[in-house]
Formats: C-alpha cells, sequence, structure tokens
DNA sequence: ACCACAACCTGGCCGC
DNA sequence: TGCGGCCAGGTTGTGG
C-alpha cells in the first residue's frame, strides 16, 4: 500500500532514469487503469512527449510533459512502477507499458487494478483536492491544529482524509499515533494544542525515518528497481497485534475504526 | 456536515 | 487437495 515515503521513493528511482526522454509509444493492456479521458486520448497526449519533470503531491506522482500536459498515477493499493533498460514483455498483471526512447521501458502493474492514470493539462483538477504536504516547511502546527480543531470524526480517520494532510495511509497513521501517544478514537476537536504539536512532529518523524529506509515493503509494494523498503522492520504497531508495545510491553491491540484496522498500545496510547 | 458502507479487484489465508 | 468465504486497504460514490 504506497504511502507517501514509497511514492516518494519511487519518484526519486524513476525521475532519472526517465526525465528527458522521450515517451515512444504507450501500451495499454487494461484500459480501465486510465481515467477521466480516454485510453485513446491518452494515449494520444503521451505518445511523442518528452518527460521534463517528475513531481509528486500526496500519494500522487505526476510527469510534467512537453509540449503540453502532465500524467498523473495514483497507485492505489497494488500498483507497482518498474523501469527496464530493455525491453521485456511483462506478465498477467502488467497493464500499462511505456517505452522511451533509449529503448528502455517503464512498466506498470497492479494486481488489483485498483491504481489510475491521469492525463490532464490542469493538474489541479485532479490533485487540487489535497491537503498540505507533511513534509513541507509550510506544513504548520497552526494549520494542522485549524484543520482538526473543527472536527469531530476520531483522529484516525482525519490523518486518512487526503484533505487534512496529504500522502498518509493506513500504516503511517497508526505508526505517528503512536509516536504521539494518542489514541486513534480521540475527536479531532478533543486534541490539546500541545498533543497537536507532538502529532505533528510524529508525523514528519515517521515519513522522514520511512523515507531513509526506502519505504515499507510488502508483498505488494516494490521499488522500481526491484529493491526492498526494509521501515516494515521498524514498524512499532502496524500489523503488529499481539505483539508486546516497544516503549511499555502491552501487547498491541487492533481495533477497527471507520472501517479500516486500526493497532495501538492501549497503555501508550490512553 | 456528518457518518457508514458498497464498489472497484485479486491473491492469500482459513476452516471444512 | 479443493472449495467457499473472508480479509487486505485508497478512493469514489451513494444513501441515511
Amino acid at each position: 500500500m504506497p504511502e507517501l515515503p514509497e511514492v516518494e521513493t519511487i519518484r526519486r528511482e524513476l525521475a532519472p532514469r526517465v526525465v528527458g526522454r522521450r515517451i515512444n509509444e504507450v501500451e495499454i493492456r487494461w484500459p480501465g487503469i486510465i481515467a477521466r479521458v480516454s485510453p485513446d486520448i491518452f494515449r494520444q497526449r503521451v505518445q511523442g512527449a518528452r518527460v521534463t519533470g517528475m513531481g509528486r503531491r500526496g500519494k500522487y506522482l505526476l510527469w510534467t510533459l512537453e509540449p503540453e500536459g502532465t500524467v498523473i498515477v495514483h497507485l492505489r493499493m497494488t500498483g507497482q512502477l518498474h523501469h527496464h533498460p530493455s525491453p521485456v514483455p511483462g506478465d498477467k498483471h502488467t497493464h500499462l507499458i511505456m517505452r522511451l526512447d533509449d529503448g528502455s521501458e517503464v512498466h506498470y502493474r497492479d494486481v488489483r487494478k485498483f491504481g489510475r492514470w491521469y492525463w490532464t493539462s490542469a493538474p489541479e483538477e485532479v490533485v487540487g483536492h489535497l491537503g498540505p504536504e507533511p513534509l513541507s516547511p509550510e506544513w504548520t502546527v497552526e494549520e494542522f491544529a485549524a484543520a482538526l480543531g473543527r472536527r469531530r470524526r476520531p483522529i484516525k480517520a482525519l490523518l486518512l482524509d487526503q484533505g487534512v494532510v496529504a500522502g498518509l495511509g493506513n500504516i503511517y497513521a497508526d505508526e505517528a499515533l503512536f509516536v504521539a501517544g494518542i489514541h486513534p478514537l480521540r475527536r479531532g476537536d478533543t486534541l490539546h494544542v500541545e498533543e497537536v504539536r507532538r502529532l505533528h512532529e510524529a508525523i514528519r518523524q515517521v515519513l522522514l525515518e520511512a523515507l531513509h529506509a526506502g519505504g515499507s515493503t510488502f508483498s505488494t509494494y516494490q521499488r522500481p528497481d526491484m529493491g526492498e523498503g526494509t521501515y516494515q522492520r521498524r514498524h512499532r504497531v502496524f500489523r503488529r497485534t499481539g505483539h508486546p508495545c516497544p516503549v511499555c510491553g502491552t501487547p498491541i491491540e487492533r481495533i477497527r475504526v471507520s472501517g479500516r484496522s486500526t493497532h495501538f498500545c492501549p497503555h501508550c496510547q490512553r
């Protein structure tokens, strides 16, 4: 489940291989992954364009094209991007192949086909609903507090709301709440200033730690060079139900919050 | 405005 | 061994 650290890792590995290259051909094997425009239009707009930059907003990867437009990719649950120096056939889960002008290929694999590819001349129409970037210095405690202060939903649900802050998913929401010592069912509007400050810092800390580890690798996430992230080894609570809390030893509990499995320490997160 | 839940998909796992 | 059913979780859409 690629979240911000995984998408940023992918961006860093893919960009040097792709930026500056011309996209000679786009092969779409599963048209359902193309959103907003028809697969034919997508192919027309992308084929022949040159990639001049690769950026990220939240969990979205943005490829800037010349002469016009932006390709935006969201990997959702199981999407993977791989770069191959020379042509390979792909497998039954390979749904899109880009052939570049140096003979290399970018392959998109997605077992569950939830991921989406966009072409747009107005990226804000796709990513404009996103809240601030948590690793940007412009994301302040004050802004975070303002986004939480009026909300009655559980803090776990608010962290997963991409309009509150962009890029957190189930893993890093649970990890950040643990580091901040906040119970996932606390209502947003009941957090004290000090707790908001701790959570703001915890979010940045776990995202940066994960980024330095190359993200978390489960069966469904791989880096473009086929390497693996290692942050899953350092998860404190996520998918560690019954294991001892790394701080106090109390068994980690699992509950459902807003329909999502949620892991926490009942002693450290009251 | 708020919330719950289904839908999108498939593979892995569990129990029988 | 095989089969049915459930679960995983990001996002959108629907309905209460």
